[in-house]
DNA sequence: AGGTCTGTTCAGCT
DNA sequence: TAGCTGAACAGACC
C-alpha cells in the first residue's frame, strides 16, 4: 500500500528515468484520476515540455517543468512504471510519452491515484520523516483524538498510512487507542523517534509490509518482540492491530 | 455468484 | 472546530 516510503520511492524512479526528456505526448483521458481537469487539458499544459524536479511531502508528489507543476498521488494501489508496455485492461491511468521513446505510466488497478496540475499542498502538514519535536509535539500532541487517528490525519503530518502507523505505535509501545492529550512529551518524542526509524527502515527495505510487526498483521499474528497474540479493532476507522502486552492501555 | 474487506481522501454530518 | 461516518474506486478473497 502506498504510504510515504513507497511514494519516497515513486519521486526517486521518477528523478532517475524521467526527468529532462520532452514530453511528446499525455495520456489524460481517464476524467476521474484527472479530475477536475477535463481530457487533453494536462497534455496541453505538458506537451513539449521537460520534467526537470522530482518532489515529495508525505505521500504527495510534485514535479517542476519549468511551466505548470504536475501533482501525483498513488492513491491506495498506484505504482509508476517507466517503459513498460501498456497494461492491459485501461491500468494505465495516466501517462507521459518522451520525445525518442520512453514512458513514465501511473499503474493502479483500483483507480484512486490522481494526476493534477498545479497541486494544492496548503493542506498537507510537514512531512512525517522531517516534522521537527517541536511540530510534532505541537501537531500531534493537542486535542483527544485516538493517537492513531492523529497520525493519519494527514494535515497534520503527512505521509502516515495504516499499516507505518500501526508498525510505529508498536515500536513506541503505544496503545493506538489512547487519547493524544493524554501522552506526555516523552511519549510524544519517542513516538516521533518511532516513526523517523520506522519510515527509515521502510524506504530501506522496500515498503511498509517490510516492517517488523506487519509481517505479523493478521488475525492471530503474535507480537515479534513478546509473543503475545496481537489484539484487533477499528481504530479511527481503520483495521487496527497492536499488542496488548507492550503496549498498555494508557 | 455474492458478500466482505482492503486503504486514501474528501464531503458532509454532529 | 474537532472528530467521526460514509462514499468513491475496483480488485482480492472467501
Amino acid at each position: 500500500m502506498p504510504e510515504l516510503p513507497e511514494a519516497e520511492r515513486a519521486r526517486a524512479l521518477i528523478e532517475a528515468r524521467a526527468l529532462d526528456r520532452t514530453i511528446v505526448a499525455v495520456d489524460d483521458a481517464d476524467t476521474y484520476v484527472c479530475r477536475p481537469h477535463a481530457p487533453g487539458e494536462i497534455a496541453a499544459a505538458l506537451t513539449g515540455h521537460k520534467l526537470t524536479t522530482a518532489h515529495r511531502r508525505g505521500k504527495t508528489l510534485w514535479v517542476e517543468t519549468g511551466g505548470p507543476v504536475l501533482g501525483l498521488h498513488l492513491g491506495m494501489a498506484g505504482r509508476f512504471v517507466v517503459n513498460s508496455p501498456p497494461a492491459p485492461r485501461g491500468w494505465d491511468r495516466f501517462a507521459l510519452e518522451f520525445e525518442g521513446g520512453g514512458r513514465l505510466a501511473l499503474r493502479d488497478k483500483r483507480r484512486l491515484s490522481r494526476a493534477v496540475l498545479d497541486p494544492d499542498l496548503s493542506r498537507l502538514g510537514p512531512d512525517a520523516a522531517e516534522a521537527t519535536r517541536a511540530q510534532f509535539r505541537e501537531r500531534i500532541g493537542r486535542g483527544s483524538a485516538p493517537v492513531k487517528a492523529r497520525l493519519l490525519d494527514q494535515k497534520a503530518i503527512a505521509g502516515v498510512g495504516n499499516l507505518l502507523a500501526d508498525e510505529t505505535l508498536w515500536r513506541a509501545g503505544i496503545d493506538p487507542r489512547r487519547s493524544v492529550g493524554e501522552l506526555d512529551l516523552d511519549e510524544l518524542d519517542g513516538l516521533r523517534r518511532s516513526l523517523r526509524a520506522a519510515t527509515r527502515d521502510a524506504v530501506r527495505h522496500g515498503g511498509v509490509h517490510t516492517g517488523k510487526m506487519i509481517r505479523e498483521r493478521r488475525r492471530g499474528g503474535h507480537c515479534p518482540r513478546c509473543g503475545a497474540t496481537l489484539e484487533r479493532a477499528t481504530v479511527g476507522g481503520r483495521t487496527t492491530f497492536w499488542c496488548p502486552r507492550d503496549q498498555p492501555a494508557g
